[in-house]
DNA sequence: ATTAGCACTCACGCCAGGCGAGTGCCAGCG
DNA sequence: CGCTGGCACTCGCCTGGCGTGAGTGCTAAT
């Protein structure tokens, strides 16, 4: 624990860094940050701030810059800022419009990146699980089926079966029929069970344990983990942008999506509120000059879904861990209906 | 039309700016590719095609560069060339193993950056007409409703419609009840005629319009321009990529779909085969430093959904044409069935 | 028409020197 | 004991000058 007024200088790095992108100095932080000590003691401070790996210099003459380190103390210490009303109410009236699941999520991506001038990534609701209201299954090609659940929450997931055979027109009617008259209006558990029951009657068709867990599948949430981004652009800013080199390898991991999602996934678990994690810390080469924010989302108790802000570690943090938490409750609040 | 030795050179210098990237001068032509002439002659063709504004010297003591027009005419000079084979092969042994439509177009777009390594385009096939199989109806909170299309060919169209007032439940289940009676197994014109018949009944719910509006709309192939994008990060490249500042305003025009969708389609409706754009012809400030190739693809004769890949001026237009001619014959393949 | 020769231009790389920001240390002061 | 003023020191950055070489345009000869 260190004392304040050396975390106070910390905190005065870090702002004065992150607003100017360059080095500060002891004087300039004794005459801008009026912390009411001379330039002298804040090069006692930064020298202990250095000693303890919070800082670093990137050249003798040349002023301070917080190490990763520095940056996670920062936040660690850092008292839950308020997103700005004028923003808090841009959340409100720009998603409230929205007209339906995929329109709110292109949105409040697009809202993100905004609010925080970086990379946004959303996840789609993993959706809950609700009771099956209609299978269709069509016929694609000679072995392929598509088969479409339609659920009582107004959801729609599609999924290709290969099934083995090629069956007749009737054997396939006849299935789609049975299946349809055996889920309706259950929910996972119970279309689970009762489809296990029909599979394994007497002459079944030998896809009838694809099919069942297609459907149950369905019911369950889906397993699809659609990400989508925006704000890429944010990335090859030239004030708080990443250096050239740096941009396509951190492009490649956006578009390498299962790297981030795991990472997102690892964050939300390890966290309540909003998570942070610094150069580094993300353990992936390509984000190593990169931070990333994230939050969980979805109805109360069930956070399953996330989002998150990506940025260079010279990031606004308290701002953007407002917006992201700001768009994650707002978030929660309308997929709950 | 320019005489045989001075395309040949314009041709060199295309060539040679395209792969070191840097201004090419008379000795390096004269050695390198063997025009059988002298430096000094070239500097006369060399000084020609300036005056013609072909190529230009991005300063006194430097070599030519070719300008947007210069690249114009090497490419409305070229002679198609051919995909090398093995490319070819990747072709149809990785996109062979498809086994839906979403992972046909996503292993595509993949490809496609992979083998012109740039920023490559594909928008989904804008559906054919197919017949209704059926229609679900489900309720959205109050005013609203998840209408959902399967099609005979296995697709399924989703849209939210107004309802203007909030039915009954019994109301809602007749509806359904009776859209599906109506369009079972119809095309779309004959699923409007049916459907305005429908509507037209007396007493009949107020938003029957709207609803038969959404299903006819489905089974003419759906209203959504769906667009995937593959290798951005390209555009950063050290070897062949984009200048930092440039880099922003590209990323922002390919978030901005519409901007690239608009423009491609421009491009595929003026041209039989591959389109090319160069630089300034794009008309827009944001790509005015980028070509873009394109093609349609599609059903046999209605080549109605688009692909393209997008670089910097400097790009090997042989080869990017030729991949995307390509990718596009492919897809043209197997959309089909 | 092509070529060899030649003078000219000018970006680039290199080096030295001055500048100044910023530091670390030390002695003195409250 | 902590803070402060002072001071010497370091070192990156900027500037200006210079040499180099690539590349050109022109001209005269073939």
């Amino acid at each position: 624990m260190l004392e304040e007024r050396r975390r106070a200088v910390l905190h005065a790095i870090v702002e004065g860094y992150v607003a100017t992108s360059e080095p500060v100095g002891s004087r300039a932080l004794a005459t801008h940050h009026h912390l009411g000590v001379s330039p002298a003691t804040i090069r006692n401070d930064m020298a202990a701030l250095e000693e303890e790996g919070l800082i670093a210099q990137p050249h003798t003459s040349a002023g301070r810059i917080p190490t990763d380190k520095g940056y996670r103390y920062f936040v660690d210490h850092l008292a839950a800022t308020a997103l700005p009303e004028p923003q808090r109410r841009a959340i409100t009236t720009f998603l409230s419009d929205a007209v339906d699941l995929s329109d709110t999520v292109e949105r409040s991506v697009r809202l993100l990146s905004q609010l925080t001038r970086q990379v946004a990534v959303i996840q789609y609701p993993s959706l809950r699980e609700a009771k099956v209201r209609r299978v269709e299954i069509v016929r694609m090609g000679q072995e392929r089926a598509l088969v479409v659940v339609v659920s009582a929450d107004a959801r729609v997931e599609q999924s290709t079966i290969l099934l083995g055979e090629e069956p007749t027109d009737d054997a396939f009617e006849r299935v789609a029929r049975e299946v349809n008259e055996a889920t309706q209006g259950l929910g996972p558990a119970a279309a689970e069970r009762k489809l296990a029951e029909w599979a394994a009657r007497p002459q079944q068709v030998p896809w009838a344990g694809v099919l069942a867990d297609a459907i149950v599948g369905a019911a369950r949430g889906g397993t699809v983990e659609r990400v989508v981004f925006s704000g890429t652009q944010n990335l090859a800013r030239v004030d708080g942008g990443l250096e050239q080199d740096a941009i396509g390898s951190v492009l490649e991991a956006i578009e390498e999506q299962v790297v981030l999602l795991r990472l997102l996934h690892e964050m939300a678990r390890d966290s309540t509120d909003v998570a942070v994690r610094i150069g580094g810390e993300t353990h992936h080469e390509a984000l190593s000059k990169t931070s990333i924010v994230a939050a969980g989302y979805g109805p109360l108790g069930g956070e399953s879904s996330l989002l998150g802000s990506l940025g260079p570690t010279r990031m606004d943090y308290p701002g953007t861990m407002a917006a992201v938490r700001a768009v994650a409750r707002y978030l929660s609040r309308v997929v709950e209906m």
